[in-house]
DNA sequence: GTCATAACGCAACTGTAGTTGCATTTGCCT
DNA sequence: AGGCAAATGCAACTACAGTTGCGTTATGAC
């Protein structure tokens, strides 16, 4: 059998499909920055957009599929941390740049849907897997600098350094649902940066041992 | 003017009504543990308690109103955490108590529904955070315990301290959705204790002094 | 430029979530 | 026991999310 082109936008993706595609892209992120992700409607970005609603459908199969694709285009976007030539700075810099990303609008309303969406449909979640799995790639040169300065082991498991510095900001803005203070960041790189520091991000973890 | 009563079942709290209310309480999370929060309707809730429709809508508002019930009837049911005699192991069992609470049927998906349920309505938002709340404040019998036993330091934030041990395994479940390992885990109470012992939920944070 | 057809626009349709007016049942107070 | 009103059951209704068949437009290959 020959290739197939089960969705629309495949075999002609020029000209008024892609216009149509960068059209409903921005529609959706202004949707989800003003009225967010419990009011965004397929009807509301195609009117937005000026593609009819049935062919939001058939291209992106519903809202999940929108946030989806607003997901996917922000993992193609060039990100990188600061650097700042410290461990705790560095890591300090990436907490505040996360919190900011959760609490400022319209960015805020965004990184929201994503998770939220992700609860519903295994599409997104597999996007949002793949979208943290590259934030945390590209942060790691926060670890691999720290290195080489010889601020941590050599043989540091990087990705792991920036997820424990980050899951304290990320629990206390969509988990506990608690206000993040500037304490709370400082809080989450200084422990993060000493136990970096002290080779716990190495080889198996254990009991303490004094 | 007198007391209202803006909800019905406020009034009457007695006899059918208490029922109804049992009954629409257990269907929730038998539908929620069945089917999950992406399928739960209130008509099927409505049908499996054998309450009409129209009734759950008066006193339950809708899919929202239903998930905060069931996170506040969490709350009241009675938990408390392990204690093993070292804050290591203690936090250890409360990250392993955490993890199977998101991947074991069926109470994963009722957790799950909170979280997710959390960012569509800010009514279940508040349910969620009281019960975060309530979950910290009856963990923190780890840490003071093994302030007593002399572990940590005598200013040590209790809370604080359970929030760092368990916010990594939920970032992991929720957010960034990769599997949860037993190192993980491991890991996470491994780092928390050692913070703990050194001093570092004690005071204002800031950068790590060697 | 010509042409096959992918992609789209349009409108009418289906299904379901959520609402409302009214009759009926049933707590709860005296 | 008796009665008032709260709570519920019922059915019809509205509103909107999502689907489908078909005619129209415009892309990309030749």
């Amino acid at each position: 059998m020959t290739s197939q082109h089960p969705t629309p936008g495949d075999a002609r993706p020029g000209g008024r499909t892609a216009r149509n595609t960068a059209a409903v892209l921005q529609a959706t992120l202004d949707e989800l920055g003003e009225r967010g992700y419990g009011a965004i409607t397929v009807d509301s970005v195609a009117a937005r957009s000026g593609v009819h609603k049935a062919t939001v459908y058939r291209r992106w199969g519903g809202v999940d599929g929108l946030v989806r694709a607003a997901l996917e285009h922000s993992t193609e976007r060039h990100w990188e941390p600061e650097l700042t030539g410290s461990l705790y700075t560095d890591l300090l810099r990436l907490v505040e740049t996360v919190t900011s990303g959760f609490t400022e609008a319209p960015e805020r309303e965004v990184s929201a849907a994503a998770v939220a969406a992700a609860f519903e449909s295994e599409e997104v979640a597999e996007a949002l897997r793949r979208f943290m799995s590259d934030r945390h790639r590209r942060a790691a040169v926060i670890v691999t600098e720290a290195i080489a300065r010889g601020e941590a082991p050599r043989d540091t498991d990087a990705e792991e350094v920036i997820r424990s510095a980050i899951a304290p900001v990320y629990y206390r803005l969509l988990i506990s649902r608690e206000p993040v203070t500037a304490d709370d960041l400082r809080r989450a790189a200084s422990i993060t940066a000493a136990a970096a520091a002290a080779g716990t991000f190495t080889g198996t973890p254990g009991p303490p041992t004094p």
